[in-house]
DNA sequence: CGACCTGTTGATTCTGCTCAATCAACGTGG
DNA sequence: CCACGTTGATTGAGCAGAATCAACAGGTCG
């Protein structure tokens, strides 16, 4: 705790989007201890007893669940600056672990009237990604939902023309529905394309913004 | 309105579930006319500005969206007892339509402490089933998919055993992510597999809830 | 250096889509 | 009453896209 304690806060905070505001204000009145954790740690189990909220400082977070095949479905990657722990009933129903070194920063439940209207607010814009994602998961084909990815992670990371991943094909073909096979060459596709350039394995530049919007359907 | 007024509350509504107590807390401290609409009418389109949030009493409801080439995602179906009309921003990004002949009840926005916490209550809920909507639309087979949505919908219609569906089958396919042939195919092997008989094309009763169970991994 | 993990690429299989025909239920009008 | 058109559901045949199985390359770490 002590380590954790001398993180400073604007030095770590990456802000994301217009989260912001609304999160600096959620901070300020509910201040909070940094916590660090590794890659691919655990922050809660399905099962567990759900409580507060977590905000990404840095690094991010994926929201899984396993069938019993042992077929397991991310619903959500958390992005510096995004909240997640949000649960309807009392046990988290899905599984949050690290997909890279990560620290996060603790939301105490919301007790008076302006927190619990925060709270909806990024309630309603987590239903909102999920309630997007669906017509991905749903309508869209393999190239389309590479596509759609690789825009929606540019713009939440701020940036139009490179996208960093901090998370493996595996992660992302059990967020978009695909096999990592099926993910690795539709990525080959749009470098062929001349859409995309692959500076590195886990970073990607954008060379055609609008040719992938055209993708996208 | 005066025909609508007509309509008594407690000889119309048909609980469904747990929602029950909490929506009629709800709708005692915030009493709202009922409105009601004939089948395939658009309660708000996409883009409409949001503003109040809609208890069905009766029938049913589709939340739903547009691709560009004209493919539809149903991102849920609303039954008796549930609300619908949540945003994050202040305009719709889905359009709901009703199903069938629907009676609605307003729901003003909350405006004191105790309804903003069942908006939230009610919010979480809908990210829930959309996030357990995306398990289905992210690693379900197209059997595992219509078992799973027939226990669903027995779950939420409240009776174990039969299964009356609102909707036709293009819709069950636009909601599961397939085609209106591969729902008819598949009810088709769930019939063959002796799970379930069509009393009629609407009605369906599961004969085996456990091998349904079974097939949904 | 070798073991291991991640990513890429190839060959084959299979699920579900597309196109198309048929059927059943319903309403309309002669 | 029946011929006709319409709409929704079912069924069939062939095809395309993604999964599966498998081999291999590049990087990292012991």
């Amino acid at each position: 705790m002590l380590l954790q304690a001398s993180f400073d806060h604007d030095a770590m905070h990456q802000p994301a989007n217009a989260n912001d505001v609304l999160m600096d204000a959620a901070i300020k009145a509910r201040p909070a201890a940094l916590s660090l954790y590794d890659e691919g740690a655990t922050i809660y189990a399905q099962g567990d007893k759900a409580g507060p909220l977590f905000l990404v400082e840095f690094g991010s977070v994926r929201l899984c669940r396993m069938t019993a095949e042992g077929r397991r479905q991310i619903s959500a990657f958390v992005l510096p600056g995004e909240v997640f722990g949000f649960e309807a009933s009392g046990n988290h129903a899905f599984q949050a672990e690290t997909v890279d070194c990560t620290g996060l920063r603790l939301l105490p439940p919301a007790c008076d009237a302006q927190s619990a209207r925060d709270t909806l607010t990024l309630a309603l814009r987590g239903l909102m990604q999920a309630q997007e994602h669906l017509l991905v998961l749903g309508r869209q084909s393999a190239v389309e939902r590479v596509a759609s990815f690789l825009l929606d992670l540019a713009t939440r990371q701020n940036d139009d023309q490179t996208v960093y991943l901090p998370m493996q094909r595996a992660d992302i073909a059990d967020y978009l529905g695909l096999t990592f096979e099926t993910v690795s060459r539709t990525i080959g596709k749009l470098r062929d394309m001349n859409l995309i350039r692959l500076a590195s394995v886990r970073e990607i530049r954008l060379l055609d913004i609008e040719g992938l919007k055209t993708l996208c359907a």
